[in-house]
DNA sequence: GCCAACGTTGGC
DNA sequence: GCCAACGTTGGC
C-alpha cells in the first residue's frame, strides 16, 4: 500500500471539483520526478489532496482507483495519468505551517521540494497528517 | 505582486 | 556536455 500527496491548484481543479466529479483522471503531470511517482502508484493506494497557492493546506483524502495509464492530454509518449476518487474531507484542513511545525514531517517532499506535484509519503506520515485533520 | 527555487531550453 | 537564460510554480 502506497501513500501520496497530490498537489492541485484550487483555481483550476481542486477538492470541490473532485467531490462533484466523484472520480477523475489525474492528468497533465509534466514533470519527470512526479511521473516516476505516478508510475509507482497501485490501485487502492491512498492519497491526500493538497491545495497550493491560496489555501496551502491538505483538504482531504482520496483513493487511487486506477494505476498509471497513458495520459491522453499529451501528444508525447511516456506521460501518464491515474484515476482517483474523493475520500473524506478533513474536519480541519492541515496547513503547510502546521506541517512545517511538526518535526515528524520535516522530511516529506512537500516541505523539501515545494514544486513537486506528486509526493510520496510513508504510512506514518499519512497517519500523522490524517490525525491532524480530524 | 514579488521573488526564490527549480526545470527546461538552446547556444556554444 | 556545460551553463546561461528563460519560464513556471508556489510561498510569502
Amino acid at each position: 500500500m502506497g501513500y501520496w500527496i497530490l498537489k492541485s491548484d484550487p483555481e483550476s481543479y481542486g477538492w470541490d471539483n473532485l467531490v462533484k466529479d466523484k472520480i477523475t483522471t489525474w492528468d497533465g503531470v509534466r514533470n519527470y520526478q512526479a511521473r516516476i511517482n505516478l508510475n509507482a502508484m497501485q490501485k487502492n493506494d491512498k492519497a491526500l489532496i493538497y491545495h497550493s497557492n491560496s489555501d496551502k493546506a491538505i483538504i482531504g483524502t482520496a483513493k487511487i482507483t486506477k494505476e498509471a495509464f497513458p495520459d491522453k492530454t499529451s501528444s508525447e509518449e511516456g506521460w501518464v495519468a491515474v484515476e482517483i476518487t474523493a475520500g473524506k474531507k478533513f474536519k480541519k484542513p492541515v496547513t503547510l505551517l502546521q506541517i512545517k511545525a511538526d518535526s515528524r514531517l520535516k522530511d516529506i517532499g512537500l516541505v523539501r521540494n515545494s514544486r513537486l506535484s506528486v509526493i510520496p509519503l510513508s504510512e506514518q506520515e499519512f497517519e500523522i497528517i490524517t490525525e491532524m485533520g480530524s
